[in-house]
Parts: C-alpha cells; sequence; structure tokens
RNA sequence: GCCGGGGUGGCGAAACUGGUCAGACGCAGCCGACUUAAAAUCGGCUGCCCCGCAAGGGGCAUGAGGGUUCGAGUCCCUCCCCCGGCACCA
C-alpha cells in the first residue's frame, strides 16, 4: 500500500459523504429507533479551539456508534450568532456585526468540515437570521400573553463595560462573565422573564427512562435556585398600625427574638425611621452587596419604634442595619442571637439581650407552653398556634430571581413591544414578525439602547388604538435564543410555527446533550424553563428538554485552562495539517476521562500519529495478505475488543480505555501478522475504530475489500469466543498471591482446592499450619485460610 | 459554614458489581537491532526498598489514620489536601 496520507484521504471521504447528503435525515423518518445527539452550539465570535474539538468529536462518536448499532440519528449544528460575544469582536475587528459573524461563521464550517464530524447540515440554523428569530420573538408573545414575560423596575447588574444589564446567572463574582468589568447595581426598568414560579418544577428533574444529569450540575442548580422551608410571621407595630412580615427558618426559636432588623432599603424604613435612620439607611442602601458584605463589623441603628412578638408580646426594639438584605424574604427579621450567628454578633456589638431557647440537646426552654419539647417538632407546632391566631404561616423562601433578559445593546433580537401612552406595552401583531432588526449609524454601546436612534423604525402607529406610539428599543439576552435552538433543529424550514409539534415530540427529548458545565445556572436552567413553559401551551409533549447530560472537561496547555487572555488557546488548523483529522480526533479523545481536565501535549499527538501509522501499515499488509478463515487466539481477543469498546463507548462514555482496547488489538496483531484470524482481527479493529478516525478506517476498509463502513452494523460479539476451556487459577494463601497455574475450566470447586493444596510453592508456605477454610471463586481463585 | 466532585508511578491514566503479585494503554526515559549515518521501524527494560554474581527470593506501596472482610484503590468511620457551586439567604 502506499505511504499512509491523511489529507487526500480525509478530502476524498469528505467528499463522498458530502455528494451523498450521508448524514442528513428527514423530519420524521419513522424509525423504530432514533437517537438525538446534541452539543452545545458554538458562539461564532472566533474560531474553533480544542475545547470545541474535544465536545464535537464525542458526540461525533456517539453519533456513528449509535446510527451503526440501528438508530436513526439526528445531529445539527448552528450558531449562538446573537449577542455580546459576536457583537465585541466585531467592535474590536471594526465592521458591522452581521458582516464579522458570518465571516466568522464561513471559517468554522470550514474547520468543522475539515474535522469531519457527521453533521445534517441542511438542519443549520443561526440565531440572527429573521426565519429564526421570528420565532423567537413568536415565543416571547405567548410568554407575555401568559404575564411570564413582564417589565419591573427592579434593582439589576449593569455592566459599565458592556453598557448593558446582565443577568444574575452570567455575573461571577460580582463581575460581568463576558468582559470582567465589575458590575454596579442599578435601579431599571427592565424586562424579566419569571422563572421563579417554576422553582419547584426546577428542582425536580422529570427525565424520561433512561435519562440522567450528573450529580454535580443537579447540585448547582440546587443551590442556585436556594430553596428553604419555614414561616412567615406578622409582627405588629401598634403605634403605627402596621404589620410587619418576617421569613424565619427557624420558627422554633421565636420565644428567643430578642430585636428586629429592616433591611436599608425596606419601604417602611421611610415610615418608622427618624432623618438619622433615613440617612443611615440611604448611605447603606447606595453601597454594593459584596462591599457591605465584606465589612466586618455589622453597623445599625435604632429606630425608636418596637415590634410586637406575636407568641409572648414582648416589645422588641426595631432596628435597621446593614446586615439584612432587601432582596431575600421579606427584607425584614427577627433577630435571635442566641442561635443565628450573625444576630449574635450584631447583638454584642449593640449589648442587646441575648435568651437561650433550645438546648445543646435540642430542646426548648424559655418557650412557654412549648419548653420541653424537641426543636423540630416544636417548630410545626408554634406555626400552626401562629396559622390559628392568623399571624403567620408556613413559608417557602428561593434565592432564585426572575431573569433580567432585556440588553440595551444592538446585536440581539428585537423584542416585538410597543410602547403606547395610551394603551400601555402592546405587543406586535403575530402577522408583523419578524421585527427585523433595522441599520443604524453607531451600533457601540452609549448605554442607551441603539436601536433607537433609528427614527424611522422608532417611531411606529399603535397596533391598538393607531395613535402614535414607540417600538420597544431594548434587544433580548443572547440566552433566549438558545432556549430553544435544540426544537428548532428538528423543523428547521417552518414558516408557518417554531417547530411542528409531531416531530417535536419524535425527537426529543434530546438523548444526549454535551457541553460545559459553566452553563449549568445559565443556559441549562433557561432551557428547562422554558420547555416547561412550552408545554404548558401545548407546543410540545414533554417537561425536560435534555435526557442525558455530560459535560466535557477543559483542555489546558502548561496547566492552565486555555484562554485569549493568557495567549495559549490552541486551534485545531495546524494540528490537522500536521496529523491530520483523524489523528486530532483519536488524540483528544485519548488524553483522558472525557469529563475531567486535560492537559494537551504535542509528544502525546506524536504518539496517536504513530499508532494511526502503524494501523495503516499493519492492516495493510493483512489485506495484502490472501485471506484466512481460520481462528485462533487473535479471533478470541478480537471478539474481546468488540465488548470492551461497546460497553465504552456506548455506556461508559470511557472513550479513552475504549481506544486502548483497539490498541491492545493491534499491538498483538502486529506480532503476528499472518496468524490465525488476523483478517478478521484487522477487520475488527478498523470497524471499531471508525467512530473516532472515520477517514482511514474507511479507507482501510476499502482495501480489506468492503464498501461503505459508515453504514455498516457494529460487530457483534460471539459470547462462546469469550469463554475459554481453561483459565489462571490464582492461589492465595491468607489473601496474598502464592502460585497461579492454568487449570481446565471444567473442575468443581474441591477438585481446585486440592490443587491449590498441591501446589508446592503453597506447600512452601504453609509450613505445619492448619489450612482452617478455603475460598472459592469459580474462574478466578481459591484463597486458603491458614493459621 | 452548607452542598457537590476529586486525591493511584517521572507524566496522562487503567483496575466497571470487593477477588489475577495494583499500574492496562500511551508519553517521557534507558538498552539493543536494522542503517555508512540519521529519520522511520522493530525488540527489550522502566513503582520503591532489601538480600543475591546471577537465576531468583523477600518486604513496602493507591492523601493520612482506624475499622469491616478469607481478601479493600474499591465498603464504613475520623482527619488532611485540591477543584467547583452557594454564602450577612434569616
Amino acid at each position: 500500500m502506499d505511504r499512509y496520507d491523511a489529507a487526500t484521504i480525509e478530502e476524498k471521504w469528505q467528499r463522498v459523504w458530502e455528494d451523498e447528503r450521508a448524514f442528513h435525515v428527514p423530519n420524521l423518518p419513522g424509525a423504530a429507533r432514533h437517537f438525538y445527539q446534541l452539543e452545545m452550539l458554538p458562539y461564532p465570535s472566533g474560531t474553533l479551539h480544542m475545547g470545541h474539538v474535544l465536545n464535537y468529536t464525542m458526540g461525533d462518536v456517539i453519533t456513528h456508534f449509535r446510527r451503526r448499532n440501528g438508530s436513526t440519528v439526528l445531529r445539527p449544528m448552528g450558531w449562538d450568532s446573537f449577542g455580546l460575544p459576536a457583537e465585541n469582536a466585531a467592535i474590536r475587528e471594526g465592521g458591522h456585526p452581521r458582516e464579522i459573524v458570518e465571516t466568522n461563521i464561513e471559517a468554522i464550517r470550514i474547520q468543522i468540515k475539515r474535522l469531519g464530524w457527521a453533521i445534517d447540515w441542511e438542519r443549520e440554523v443561526g440565531a440572527h437570521n429573521p426565519d429564526f428569530y421570528r420565532w423567537t420573538q413568536w415565543l416571547f408573545l405567548k410568554f407575555f400573553e401568559r404575564g411570564l414575560a413582564y417589565r419591573k423596575a427592579a434593582p439589576v447588574n449593569w455592566c459599565p463595560n458592556d453598557q448593558t444589564v446582565v443577568a444574575n446567572e452570567y455575573v461571577i463574582d460580582g463581575r460581568c462573565e463576558r468582559c470582567g468589568a465589575q458590575v454596579e447595581s442599578r435601579n431599571l426598568e427592565q424586562w424579566f422573564f419569571k422563572i421563579t414560579a417554576y422553582a419547584d418544577e426546577l428542582l425536580r428533574y422529570d427525565l424520561p427512562p433512561g435519562g440522567e444529569w450528573p450529580e454535580r450540575t443537579m447540585a448547582i442548580q440546587r443551590n442556585w435556585i436556594g430553596r428553604s422551608e419555614g414561616a412567615e410571621i406578622l409582627f405588629r407595630v401598634d403605634e403605627l398600625d402596621l404589620d410587619i412580615p418576617v421569613f424565619t427558618t427557624r420558627p422554633d426559636t421565636l420565644y428567643g427574638a430578642t430585636f428586629f432588623v429592616l433591611a436599608p432599603e425596606h419601604p417602611l424604613v421611610e415610615r418608622i425611621g427618624g432623618d438619622d435612620v433615613l440617612a443611615y439607611a440611604r448611605q447603606t442602601a447606595a453601597k454594593r452587596g459584596e462591599e457591605r458584605a465584606a465589612e466586618d463589623e455589622k453597623t445599625g441603628v435604632f429606630t425608636g419604634q418596637y415590634a410586637t412578638n406575636p407568641v409572648n408580646g414582648e416589645r422588641l426594639p426595631i432596628w435597621v442595619a446593614d446586615y439584612v438584605l432587601m432582596d431575600y424574604g421579606t427584607g425584614a427579621i427577627m433577630a435571635v442571637p442566641a442561635h443565628d450567628e450573625r444576630d449574635r454578633q450584631f447583638a454584642e456589638t449593640f449589648e442587646l439581650p441575648i435568651v437561650e431557647v433550645v438546648t445543646e440537646e435540642g430542646e426548648l426552654v424559655n418557650s412557654g407552653p412549648f419548653d420541653g419539647r424537641p426543636a423540630n417538632e416544636a417548630k410545626a407546632a408554634i406555626v400552626e398556634m401562629l396559622r390559628e391566631q392568623g399571624l403567620g404561616a408556613a413559608a417557602v423562601s428561593y434565592r432564585l430571581r426572575d431573569w433580567s433578559f432585556s440588553r440595551q445593546r444592538y446585536w440581539g433580537c428585537p423584542i416585538p413591544i410597543i410602547h403606547c401612552e395610551g394603551c400601555g406595552l402592546v405587543p406586535v401583531p403575530e402577522e408583523q414578525l419578524p421585527v427585523v432588526l433595522p441599520e443604524v449609524e453607531d451600533y457601540r454601546p452609549k448605554g442607551v439602547p441603539p436601536l433607537a436612534s433609528n427614527l424611522e423604525w422608532l417611531n411606529v402607529a399603535c397596533p391598538s388604538c393607531g395613535g402614535p406610539a414607540k417600538r420597544e428599543a431594548d434587544t433580548m439576552d443572547t440566552f433566549v435564543d438558545s432556549s430553544w435552538y435544540f426544537l428548532r433543529y428538528v423543523d428547521p424550514h417552518n414558516d408557518d410555527a417554531p417547530f411542528d409539534r409531531e416531530a417535536v415530540d419524535y425527537w426529543l427529548p434530546v438523548d444526549q446533550y454535551i457541553g460545559g458545565i459553566d452553563h449549568a445556572t445559565g443556559h441549562l436552567l433557561y432551557s428547562r424553563f422554558f420547555v416547561k413553559v412550552m408545554n404548558e401551551l401545548g407546543l410540545l409533549g414533554f417537561r425536560e428538554p435534555f435526557a442525558r447530560l455530560f459535560h466535557q472537561g477543559w483542555v489546558q496547555m502548561g496547566g492552565t485552562k486555555m484562554s485569549k487572555s493568557k495567549g495559549n488557546v490552541l486551534g485545531p488548523d495546524d494540528l490537522v495539517a500536521d496529523h491530520g483529522a483523524d489523528a486530532v480526533r483519536l488524540y483528544i479523545l485519548f488524553i483522558g476521562p472525557a469529563d475531567q481536565d486535560m492537559e494537551w501535549t504535542d509528544t502525546g499527538i506524536e504518539g496517536i500519529s504513530r499508532f494511526v501509522r502503524r494501523l495503516w501499515r499493519v492492516v495493510g499488509e493483512v489485506a495484502g495478505a490472501p485471506a484466512d478463515e481460520a481462528a485462533g487466539p487473535l479471533t478470541r481477543k478480537a471478539h474481546a475488543t468488540i465488548a470492551k469498546v461497546t460497553d465504552d463507548v456506548g455506556r461508559r462514555f470511557s472513550f479513552n480505555t475504549a481506544l486502548s482496547a483497539v490498541m491492545e488489538l493491534l499491538n498483538e496483531l502486529a506480532r503476528d501478522p499472518a496468524a490465525p484470524g488476523a483478517r478478521f482481527a484487522a477487520e475488527t479493529a478498523v470497524s471499531l475504530i471508525q467512530p473516532y478516525a472515520p477517514h482511514v478506517a474507511e479507507e482501510l476498509w476499502q482495501a480489506l475489500g468492503h464498501e461503505r463502513l459508515w453504514e455498516q452494523p457494529w460487530p457483534v460479539v460471539d459470547q462462546a469466543m469469550l469463554e475459554s476451556e481453561t483459565f489462571e487459577l490464582v492461589i492465595q494463601v491468607n489473601g496474598k498471591v502464592r502460585d497461579r497455574f492454568e487449570v481446565s475450566a471444567e473442575l468443581g470447586e474441591d477438585e481446585l482446592v486440592a490443587r491449590a493444596k498441591a501446589s508446592p510453592k503453597v506447600q512452601a508456605q504453609l509450613d505445619g499450619k492448619q489450612i482452617r477454610q478455603a475460598i472459592v471463586v469459580p474462574g478466578k481463585l481459591v484463597n486458603l485460610v491458614v493459621g
């Protein structure tokens, strides 16, 4: 055979697959078994790096594996092309975001095709295309009708660099996830999705049979949602004829409340406090949350007013203090310094009384009729007592906030709303969709929405009264686009609806989703929320978008995560040119377990290149020899490898060990390429490596006299070949291996023990001692217990 | 502090339900073959310590310490360290 030439082989087969539309599937194929394989779509803000290569190669292996195991596989690709990453890239490079994005898409498409991934290109979608965002707008209107998209003034995160609001989910350690600038808190009127209404729903995972999410992802979402059970209790301020509600998780400590605290932002501060209190509250409220938390000493002022403890009538002084937050619970607390660390600190600073009400044994004291009762039991009893008096009730509080999704930026999906002075917020009529993103003179961020600068676009007649009105000029967060893109893939050219329900119910939930864990509290939560709402709208028949989820690890270089700022971002282009796409694909999956961070090394890929050339040479040699049908040890090894690879790829997602197994098979074949069973071993190695290295596999398959490996059924294990007539019996004495030898698989337990005892090495160990017990593990070992 | 995930050779890692002297496969390293030479390729060695000229033999090793078991990297308890999420959240 000729020398191995990756570029020629790879180009040849890529052309065949493209000409044949090899990986295209119909919307409703009517196949008995089908599989939706999806990886998170890329932002076209640059080109692909090795993290993408890992992600999509993994998806590719699963795609080929499932196809060859008899499933019709949907495996699409698209572009998360709206939003800040693309827009910022455009600002950096100069030019219109659309041009930059489309140039990048073209470059990425070339990279993808060069890597030979099995994608149905007829389903390509891009968030910035009007025929996609028309339906993003349509979905927004459905949410709006249901009150699930609404406007309110609220403290939101403002990124001073990107000049826009940023969602809580994408503020990391107080910084904008996109640009790293410290975000500010601003009270602005913004659009929100009412994701909090689904907090409990989102804590449940209604996965279909076989569905599974990583524990750590569910834990992150759980922490983010932050559900706590407790009670809401009313505290009366007689002098002002007020009842102030308080949320607590510890109603059992109610008798230990010695003071009462309002958050500085609490609306009642104005009514309760004097000028000095108001001044303190204003000053404190102006500080950012983190700044406030970072201060060691708690600060506060007494208002001069008292609230009544509903269980014992005690008058509790009302304070305003920085450690109570307005945006959790009710913004007011009962302070129990004996049983709350923060309240204790505050009480010590301001010399307020501390009353213990729960003993170390967990029994109530100083608690009137509840003395002596276990705390967890008293919790319910006290809430019940308050409920009867109309002074409290069981309540649940969440950490999750509504999703703010309006952005004061250009490059996003326009929000199809018209502001009319008379009619208020008027939806753009469905038949007028899409509201096309208008051209503007200058799209750079200035803190006011750039769309507002195009007056011709902005000023419209109100669809309701016909009077003068203005369009909404904010655009949508790009995470709105990615909350439903996986549904559009199923029916991407539909002009009458976002998708056909039958097609969506056929393919979804996505069988296998692959992407970074960094989206655990963002995209992955938003998508679940969207699907639940769409289910209630009757648009689809399931409650969870993704049945199985897998997070790839980070590809690192020099011990650190690749990032643009560190200048260690490695792309596939040079590597593909030097080693071929197959070698790059093989190596990225061979470095280590795919869900673990991995260190890229140049010597590593050279090792894999050696393996590919060795495969080429050895299989070529076998292909050149006359075919033999004889079976031998190689046949047995080949079947063992089929079993191992099938399990590793299909069940365990252990791509590195599956590849090791094929290497072992090749090593054994290389030792004697003329041995009985060599041809079967060669065919098996090629067939099993095909999902990883489809080009060289296809070429070798042809050399072996066959055709169209990508359509061939996955190899089947002959169980009989795995069973052996003999096995190596291990003999242990007190758990330590002392001897081993081949024995017949037919032998009974007594006979195995007898052979063990007869071993001279065992005899030497016995040294006259008694054999007290013999443990036999059939087919494996005998352990003699002596003493 | 609470919640989750981890800790195995020089390196990336195997060992899947407790059972084959723990370390497959690969990288790096060392020795050798082929070659005028190099590359490529092929063969061998490669956890640590001790005894032995050698063949071989013995002991110790999976973050630390206990425990369960005939047998523990794997199960249980305590602790240490690393990574991630939440955090004045009442």
